[in-house]
DNA sequence: TATTGTTATACTCTATAACTATA
DNA sequence: TATAGTTATAGAGTATAACAATA
């Protein structure tokens, strides 16, 4: 590219390399995932929901960052796997809340931790236990000053 | 959660800060590419093809991590859009080559930069100039440990 | 009036595979 | 036979907005 002013600008130099080392992730996250025969959204849903009490839909989908409308539908094809049930809410009934079923809760445990195993190795080669610990700080800064605005 | 052998991990306290961090560039990211009048894959192609001399639909999927019959899709709205031309290769009528059309420069050049001027703030107030060198070789070697395999 | 969750619409992306035209 | 790109299909996510029931 023939924008030397901004490529060679330090800051940025950490933009692609971010990018890309959370692609290089995702790709092997996904295909993860997906031999487990849930889409991204759906296993957003189940390890949000695991270790819970429920959660309303607002609040879900707050947290997974689907949207309201999307939410029904993804959450609608869990219930339709048997994964995830919906219960009225006693106080409120314009309230749903969300939890895992037995067979839910199953699936997050053995997914969690089937899920750690699977991605830990690639952490232990790549880093230090030195290293990692500054990573961790200096991430949680980058995720914090885009959060403040974002 | 209760998976504190599995939670405790050292290595693994770098997992959700990585994917956190990145969400939330993406957050931000995205309602900039958002703000376009591009979807991100759009905003992908359009980026990958600025500053070359064309590419061709099996380079492009693979460039983009956008599936050949995806690509067909997605390259159509942007020859709609005027972005993007379709051309022919001489010597293997199979090939196309995609370009950039004048229109599709000018977005790139405006775009990028645009872009990098959005983003560049978020990534000053977080870091020091140290730190981005530090945080770049950790990122890079993350990017490279999964990249082995995925 | 405001909020919760659902519904409706239209578009885009995804995966898979079959198809065509070249090579 | 193999390759490049397109087409076809079915499923899933996205954004937006309208809607019914409840507060």
């Amino acid at each position: 590219m023939d924008l030397p002013h901004l490529k060679d600008d330090p800051y940025l130099k950490i933009l692609r390399p971010l990018v890309e080392a959370y692609l290089a992730f995702w790709l092997v996250d996904s295909r993860h995932i997906k031999s487990l025969k849930l889409t991204p959204s759906q296993f957003d849903v189940i390890v949000t929901l695991g270790d819970t009490d429920g959660m309303t839909c607002a609040e879900l989908s707050n947290a997974t960052l689907v949207t309201k409308g999307t939410l029904t539908g993804v959450l609608d094809r869990l219930v339709a796997k048997g994964l995830i049930k919906r219960e009225t809410v006693s106080g409120d009934r314009r309230c749903t809340r969300i939890k895992l079923t037995e067979k839910g809760e199953v699936l997050f445990r053995k997914v969690f931790a089937a899920h750690i195993a699977h991605i830990k190795p690639f952490f232990e080669r790549a880093l230090s236990q030195k290293d990692v610990e500054q990573m961790r700080t200096l991430l949680l800064r980058i995720r914090d000053s885009f959060q403040e605005v974002g």
